[in-house]
DNA sequence: CACGCTCTGCCTGCG
DNA sequence: GCAGAGCGTG
């Protein structure tokens, strides 16, 4: 390599470094490696999605300059030394452009990631920094990626394009129909149970013929594998996919027919995948298939994030990623900017005790933090007291909106006693996670309603709602049209529709027919009313509303989500410019409730460990840090499950930036049961100089009156337990707030401000009184002072007085 | 076919 | 401890 060119590669490197100062090296080489194979291993809080965005910026705007080790034709000394001076002076940027090499067309770029979430703040993030191109590129979940090329690809297979996305709901009724026509008894064969051996094999490329051929001499699979055979082929008689058929079969569209393949392959030359730990076979697989000619395949993820095993993601994709493609880049993002040094060492310390990782230790520049809590409460109600008073707390004395705090937990039934607790001491609070919204009764019927209008093929949707409301459309008669449907080798909705003319139908015939014609006239409304009317127009000719009335005792709350339906789909109609009932049905059965996730509410949040997976909070408490409820029960069993709930441990406490608290409860109600669980071994594998220990006892004991202590190591580690101290006598659980946390005092007489009143505070001088509100025992007091401001203080922490 | 009773079986859960 | 499913009866 000649003198100058080496010259000419050194200071492109050094402009572009500069232009990318903002960076850091590791975080840099991330953005600048886009051509070829290239993992990055990014851990919590490094600033992954960021190298993303701009790795895309780049990508588009400079191709592969940066590692590029030609020399521009007829390139001279001379020009050279001009480039060397501009990049001493200040408009260096303007070599920028004279570096760019060819780059791909936005549309050959496709990002994605496993929450419609992520994907949302990747569309975000590109519209704010490409805003010409962002439109353009291809970014979204792996299932709306697949279902895009479904809709074009899907007769290949034999299917409609405009077929129907079960939900669990869904193909849990299919199976159950495919249980009862194979004669196996459903108690033996647990419809959930089967439903998630078939997912499992699906996940593993495995058709039926395979799973049985897999599971031969063993009569249970051998079992299974039958019902799985039947409900693929129900699944296609209905016109209808499960999620995991949006993987296998555009696998299949990839695979089987190489001229798709080709064009796909050659429409996206630059793949980038988020979250790569939590693919599974399926999905890896789809993701070689896709990139197998360009091999321009970025792969994000950390490994020890992987925390979905349990429903097929495999965390060797990443780990033999470089395997996999032996010429594979791997950069380590282990720089974190979320997190002080107490919280990472914490996490650091728990994942350390993982084999199976790449190894990577998070480190961070934030120093001034304050240790991890660790809160030991008497029981399950103790501890949400615990938490609910620290917050109210934290609140006042740091000044910090509830929007700043987590509760995460384990399983989601651990939500109902910070639920109540909360919800007693008006903590305004959101839970996430539970069901879905389009998982409700009344929005699975409606929407049942109208995917039958739309696709008249889906028998599963069709049984839903042929009896409902009541139309005295029994089982019996059911069955009868659908055995006439098999035979015909017609949809049972043209059954119906004929219904008169068969005369086996008897009675009941005229009941299917006027069903029938029910939904003919239903979508002959869509055709005049369109979107904004027709979820009114269902309510209205099926008598639903009548029929939630007399059969729900919270039917207000039912019409309630109906109606937000009927608006969620006036606005989809609004946003979308060519929006249709087929769009709208996908989109419901692609999104879910944390979608709507807003980090600005001013609620603390609840959610599982799982949910929070992506997000961050200035406070984090993890609750409920025991043996048998995490790591749960089940964990405990096998290294590889127990190493899953480590990494959970790991996902939940770096969610934190400033504050973590742990807690555990001696005592709680599981199953019906009291159970006396110990102290989370991940808890044991902190070191005791990160853990900042409180007292034994829970700290809800009376106070006395020496208001004002803070130290709570010594004096109040005494006065629990010492037997002749007349206030320690028992623990209630009753007084709200009080006496929790650090720095309690006693309870403030606020009866004597009235609200319109002159008040007086040490340090914020007179105001008014604007307005009471009671708060778990103490009352937040909001009070319009002179001289700076209005203010929410405590009236049990802020030393107000009144105006004489 | 609707109801009420008993029985069971219980992490996590994207799309 | 509670919800959902399944079963039997009016």
């Amino acid at each position: 390599m000649s003198h100058l060119s080496q010259r000419y590669i050194q200071l492109k490197k050094r402009v572009f470094e500069r232009e990318f100062a903002h960076l850091n090296p590791q975080q840099q080489q991330a953005v600048f490696t886009v051509d070829g194979p290239l993992l990055v291993l990014a851990g919590a809080g490094s600033g992954k999605t960021t190298v993303l965005i701009e790795r895309i910026g780049f990508l588009l705007q400079y191709g592969n300059a940066y590692f590029d080790d030609r020399l521009p034709a007829g390139f001279t000394e001379t020009e050279m030394e001009t480039m060397e001076a501009c990049f001493a002076g200040d408009d260096w940027r303007r070599l920028l452009p004279q570096f760019a090499l060819p780059t791909p067309r936005p549309y050959e770029v496709l990002a994605i990631t496993f929450t419609n979430k992520a994907a949302a703040e990747i569309g975000q993030r590109l519209e704010a920094k490409l805003p010409e191109q962002a439109h353009e590129i291809v970014s979204g979940t792996f299932h709306r990626f697949c279902v895009k090329i479904l809709r074009r690809t899907a007769s290949l297979l034999g299917y409609g394009s405009d077929f129907t996305i079960y939900d669990t709901d869904d193909t849990k009724r299919l199976i159950t129909e495919c249980l009862k026509a194979l004669s196996l008894d459903p108690k033996q064969y647990a419809p959930r149970a089967v439903l998630s051996e078939i997912s499992n094999a699906k996940n593993e490329m495995l058709g039926p013929d395979e799973l049985a051929k897999k599971g031969v001499g063993n009569f249970r699979t051998e079992k299974i594998a039958d019902v799985y055979r039947l409900y693929q082929q129900r699944l296609l008689q209905n016109n209808a996919m499960d999620f995991d058929d949006l993987i296998w079969n555009t696998v299949r569209i990839l695979q089987e027919f190489p001229d798709r393949a080709d064009y796909y392959r050659r429409r996206f030359r630059y793949v980038m995948i988020d979250e790569y730990q939590d693919t599974n076979t399926a999905q890896d697989l789809l993701v070689h298939l896709l990139t197998s000619h360009y091999r321009n395949l970025c792969v994000v993820g950390d490994d020890d994030q992987s925390i979905y095993r349990f429903r097929g993601a495999t965390v060797e994709n990443i780990l033999g990623f470089d395997q996999i493609f032996c010429d594979a880049k791997v950069i380590r993002l282990e720089r974190n900017y979320r997190s002080t040094s107490q919280i990472l060492d914490a996490a650091n310390a728990v994942i350390r005790n993982n084999v199976g990782r790449k190894g990577k230790e998070l480190w961070t520049e934030k120093k001034d933090g304050v240790p991890v809590h660790l809160q030991t409460a008497e029981d399950d109600r103790a501890e949400a007291l615990y938490v609910c008073s620290q917050i109210q707390n934290l609140a006042i004395l740091e000044k910090r909106p509830f929007s700043d705090f987590a509760v995460l937990y384990r399983t989601n039934k651990q939500s109902l006693s910070f639920e109540s607790t909360f919800a007693r001491s008006g903590l305004p609070y959101r839970i996430f996670g539970g069901h879905r919204f389009y998982d409700r009764k009344e929005i699975k019927d409606l929407t049942s309603y109208l995917s039958v209008i739309h696709n008249g093929g889906d028998a599963v949707r069709l049984k839903r709602i042929i009896n409902l409301p009541k139309r005295g459309i029994g089982e019996a008669s059911v069955e009868k049209a659908q055995k006439l449907a098999e035979y015909l080798q017609i949809p049972l909705f043209e059954v119906c529709r004929n219904a008169t003319t068969y005369p086996g139908l008897g009675a009941s015939a005229a009941k299917l027919a006027a069903f029938a014609a029910l939904i003919d006239d239903l979508r002959r409304t869509l055709e005049e009313v369109g979107l904004n009317g027709i979820v009114d127009a269902i309510v209205e000719k099926t008598g639903y509303a009548a029929y939630l009335k007399e059969t729900e005792d919270n039917w207000q709350d039912k019409l309630q989500n109906i109606e937000e339906l009927a608006s969620s789909m006036t606005a989809y109609a609004t946003e979308h410019e060519e929006a249709t009932l087929g769009g709208f049905l996908e989109d419901a059965a692609l999104v879910s409730d944390l979608d709507d996730y807003n980090a600005q509410a001013e609620t603390v949040t609840l959610m599982t460990v799982h949910a929070a997976k992506g997000l961050e909070f200035p406070c984090v408490f993890v609750v409920g840090m025991e043996d048998g409820l995490f790591p749960s029960g089940a964990a405990l069993l096998e290294r590889e499950e127990l190493e899953e709930e480590r990494r959970l441990a790991y996902v939940a406490m770096t969610r934190a930036k400033e504050r973590l608290e742990l807690t555990y409860a001696k005592r709680r109600m599981i199953h019906g049961q009291t159970m006396f669980s110990p102290i989370s071994r991940f808890v044991t594998e902190i070191p005791d100089e990160l853990l900042d220990k409180p007292e034994e006892e829970s700290p809800f004991r009376p106070q006395t009156s020496f208001g004002g202590y803070t130290s709570r190591t010594s004096y109040s580690n005494r006065s629990a337990s010492s037997p002749h101290h007349l206030t320690a006598a028992k623990p209630t659980p009753k007084p709200m707030g009080m006496g929790a946390g650090p720095a309690s005092k006693p309870k403030a007489d606020v009866s004597g401000f009235l609200v319109g009143g002159r008040v007086k505070h040490p340090t914020f001088g007179e105001g008014t009184l604007l307005k009471k509100t009671e708060m778990g025992g103490d009352v937040l007091m909001e009070i319009a002072f002179d001289t700076v401001g209005t203010k929410r203080l405590m009236a049990n922490y802020a030393r107000i007085t009144k105006c004489e």
